[in-house]
DNA sequence: TTATTATATAATCATTCACTTATATAATTG
DNA sequence: CAATTATATAAGTGAATGATTATATAATAA
């Protein structure tokens, strides 16, 4: 069943904690990979395979500003992701959460 | 961020390709193990240990009769795994699909 | 140009996962 | 009762996964 198989794998992306906190996190704002990596408690190469999971299913989409790269949400077309997404905390709450509440400013 | 990793918990549950279209068939009917191996192509154990993960997230529940066990979705308090299903191909799409869509009778 | 900062890719590794076969348990049938 | 059928559990296995460290690339700043 291929459809089957398509949204399983689709929901897989989401079956992560630190994808679907960055999917969460994306909801409200753009962030930069740098923004990401001091939010989220991994290394910047575990963020960045992430997002280039997230970006091969066409979730986000990428936008190179300088020495930064933006990545923003993408799931204006894919309606059972939307929707989970919108079961999600908020940012505030997850940057409560994780103790991250401070100015999440520029990065260095 | 404990409700995050909660729901992706909830979410690798549906973002394996067997699981997905157990709970797929489930929407429309109940369904006993033996039908389900005869219709998934995986062993009966490999249907077990499913609807064991399944059951253990309260996805579905059981119902003993004589020598079968029945297995219902229970996702009515679940709102985004519900509405994730609600996007998932009928019985009808998934069986045909399988070609097996005949008779899916008593198991023997 | 050299150093710094941001990001990506490669290689590696431990853990998880979905399956299998073998076996146990329980209900039904002859 | 013994044989059959339905289901569950245990043990083992290969592949996938999420992380890490090391390194490469690219843009900015000194």
């Amino acid at each position: 069943m291929e459809q089957i198989q398509e949204m399983a794998d689709k929901l897989k992306l989401l079956s992560d904690g630190t994808r679907l906190t960055i999917l969460a996190l994306l909801r409200e704002r753009e962030y930069c990979v740098c923004e990401l990596v001091d939010i989220l408690e991994i290394s910047q190469p575990g963020v960045s395979q992430h997002l280039r999971k997230l970006k091969s299913y066409g979730l986000v989409k990428e936008d190179k500003r300088g020495q930064w790269v933006y990545y923003s949400l993408n799931v204006d077309d894919q309606p059972y992701i939307k929707s989970v997404l919108e079961y999600t905390p908020n940012s505030k709450a997850i940057l409560t959460a994780m103790n991250k509440e401070e100015i999440t400013s520029v990065c260095k």
